[in-house]
DNA sequence: TTCATACTTCGATGCTAGTCGAAGCATAAG
DNA sequence: CTTATGCTTCGACTAGCATCGAAGTATGAA
């Protein structure tokens, strides 16, 4: 009847438990092998190496081999961003899967999200900025305050650089686990790249799980959620350690 | 092993190609009938009922009873831009639709992208402005230039209204029939309905298909595709009828 | 009431596509 | 060489789901 782009491809593509499972794997950015995919989508290898071949021809996933591993990971950024819009929109219609997994409470804690921070510390950090008023919000988006800046480039956050790009310094990205909001944009991927260099954090091999180490977690929430800062900070709950 | 959104029943939904006709549809922001759907997605009215069924109970569309019709829309912004993103990415990578129907002409010359203009004579819009300086490219986001300001206001475009509201005035949008760009955002919806309400223009009843006039069409080329306007204005080809 | 239209539900059918076992390549190590 | 590992291909099986005919419900018209 008619003609055009097939969304019914791509949501097929999509639409396969095991290939979204192998598909939200790759949403922190890294590459990996066809095994470990495998074991993440819970199928064996032979199946697994079937639905990558299609993911594959279908340019959501590029294919870089190294020895006898291949590894895979997202074709591009478009596909992570549609990625996540599907996160979104399927976190609000709360269609979320049941059968819940060992890694459940360290994903819930601290995560990646795309490229950038989420999870409970991610939130925590989103209202800490709002509440101590280096981050505002305007017409429901988030904008960094002059004391934000300040802030931001005592840590080592090299703001103008940032500035000069395309893309959004901040966004906010609404978390399915906690029903809240992180702060995404170019601001929330240096941050959370910053926590690594300082120690702070890193992240589990092959997941989504960011661990934070004690003293990490302490100093992030020093740094950025003192409420007792600039306001006096009653605009967000406190929620550290709601579950 | 993992928990949080599944985004595999969301692309379930929309990968059988009978709910992606559907959906698909559903983009120009109208409501249609159960049987209307059923024609355009190529299935009996049973089979129409079940998708319906589905789509509804996962909150992507909503129902509205009238009389002994049944209307369906799009359940919220959000479907519509999820599928506008799916929409872009299958055009980009290539998945289209081999089976072309009678609409086909007509859509690629005109028809409704979400609730803007999109196809020939939306990229030929989107290429005048270029041309004749109203618009300007800056980091591939278009904006308004002084001139296009006036011109807007002069053909009625109440432009101090639309800067006040959240979203962006000027967005560019890419069309999957002509692989360009044309014009989205909030100025990019009131020049369709600007075209409507002069009578240049009108929606074909259940499809995404716009007819312009014989005149509505010239008045459109000469109101904002003169080339000879202020500028030497070969930044842009001209593509009008180049099927 | 009777008839017509719009839509849903039920039941049966048929086909697509995901799944895994077994075997086949390819690369690396001993 | 032989052995081990990582991955692909082939083939067969099966489950799930889209599909439609037939019957059932709801609204409107005559």
């Amino acid at each position: 009847m008619k003609e055009g782009p097939d969304i019914a491809q791509l949501g097929a593509l999509i639409g396969d438990p095991a290939r979204a499972n192998m598909l939200t794997a790759l949403m922190a950015g890294g590459a990996l092998t066809a095994s470990k995919l495998a074991a993440e989508a819970g199928v064996t290898v032979q199946t697994a190496s079937s639905h990558l071949k299609k993911l594959e021809s279908a340019d959501l996933l590029i294919q870089r081999k190294q020895g006898r591993h291949r590894y895979f990971a997202l074709a591009d950024d478009d596909v992570g961003a549609l990625l996540e819009t599907m996160m979104g929109l399927a976190a609000r219609r709360g269609l979320t899967r049941t059968r819940t997994g060992p890694k459940d409470p360290a994903l819930r804690k601290a995560r990646v999200c795309y490229n950038h921070l989420a999870g409970e510390l991610g939130v925590a950090l989103y209202d800490g900025l709002l509440a101590s008023a280096m981050l505002d919000e305007v017409d429901g988006e988030p904008v960094l305050t002059e004391a934000g800046r300040e802030r931001m480039m005592q840590f080592g956050i090299d703001l103008a650089a940032l500035e000069t790009q395309r893309r959004p310094l901040c966004r906010s990205c609404l978390d399915w686990s906690a029903r809240r909001t992180h702060l995404a944009g170019s601001l929330g991927q240096t941050l959370l790249s910053r926590f690594e260099s300082l120690g702070w954090a890193r992240r589990e091999a092959a997941s989504r799980v960011v661990h934070f180490t004690e003293r990490g977690e302490t100093e992030l929430l020093a740094t950025f959620c003192r409420q007792d800062q600039n306001s006096h900070g009653n605009r967000s709950q406190r929620i550290m350690r709601d579950t």
